[in-house]
DNA sequence: TAGTAATTGCAAACAGTTCGCAATTACTAT
DNA sequence: ATAGTAATTGCGAACTGTTTGCAATTACTA
């Protein structure tokens, strides 16, 4: 399912270093399957390591997301950042607003919006942000 | 450009009343032509009356919102909540990463969205934030 | 194995926003 | 016009999520 990146390679080749903070917030963004606030994922790293520090895992994240592996996304009514593994931009969010439940769609709509402000408006898009709030297939009345 | 909407009659037919604050506030969203953080309309509210707390904003702004009046949108790196007077969301946001300039950017794109994701996906679509981030073309080299 | 710079833990600072509460004010009904 | 009443305000303090300075620790390199 997800790529077997050598997370100790990858960061030594970009000059920085392997660490428990560094692996075990990896692991747990590994394994999780939607996404997390930096708490929920400071509470399963402490587990397996209680000495490891809140600010160290806001300092792994925001490594990882400078260095593409992660990505941070604000998807709930409060301001919290969710993090999860690193998924293109052409994936969005489509966020229940009744059952809270996040899913993944992906499809070419982003990539024409891309291109529509590409050709038609001179805006060269970097990253675009696709959210979708509404009711899923199951909360629908 | 703007209705010219009666605050009074609006807010009194909802059970609100029209004071001072929200006078203010609506007045400085109204005349601007971007997007203000609370901070800033609070600076200029305080202009005109310089009485009116910060706490009175953020209330007003929250209910502007509630009332659909107004909206919130998270454009910058911070995570600062920007408003402006409401527009559909279906004019979304282009965001220039060097100047920082904000456009508003209409169409159908936002449109077709919804409708796949009704059609095709059983996802019932509320409201769809798009915003994107890019080089404004006065910023391409 | 020792040397060195990167990284950590901790506590304190920070930004943006919300809240409790007594005092004030806008509206309603006389 | 006035008084009554509930909505709203100002104020400060609390809160949430995140960042930072710094001395102590640690991962890598040689
Ligand atoms: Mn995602
Ligand atoms: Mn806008
Ligand atoms: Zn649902
Ligand atoms: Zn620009």
């Amino acid at each position: 399912m997800t790529d077997p990146i050598d997370l100790g390679a990858f960061l030594r080749q970009r000059g920085h270093r392997l660490t428990n903070p560094r692996r075990l917030v990896w692991d747990v963004l590994g394994a999780a399957r939607g996404h997390l606030t930096a708490e929920q994922i400071a509470t399963r790293v402490g587990r397996r390591d209680s000495r490891i520090n809140l600010a160290s895992i806001y300092r792994s994240l925001t490594l990882f997301a400078e260095l593409g592996l992660a990505r941070e996304s604000i998807l709930g009514t409060d301001g919290a950042g969710r993090w999860e593994v690193a998924h293109p931009d052409d994936e969005f969010h489509l966020i229940c607003g009744r059952c809270g439940d996040v899913q993944h769609h992906g499809g070419d709509l982003v990539e024409q919006v891309r291109s529509h402000l590409g050709n038609y408006h001179a805006f060269k898009a970097a990253t675009i942000e696709l959210s979708v709030t509404g009711l899923c297939s199951s909360c629908v009345v």
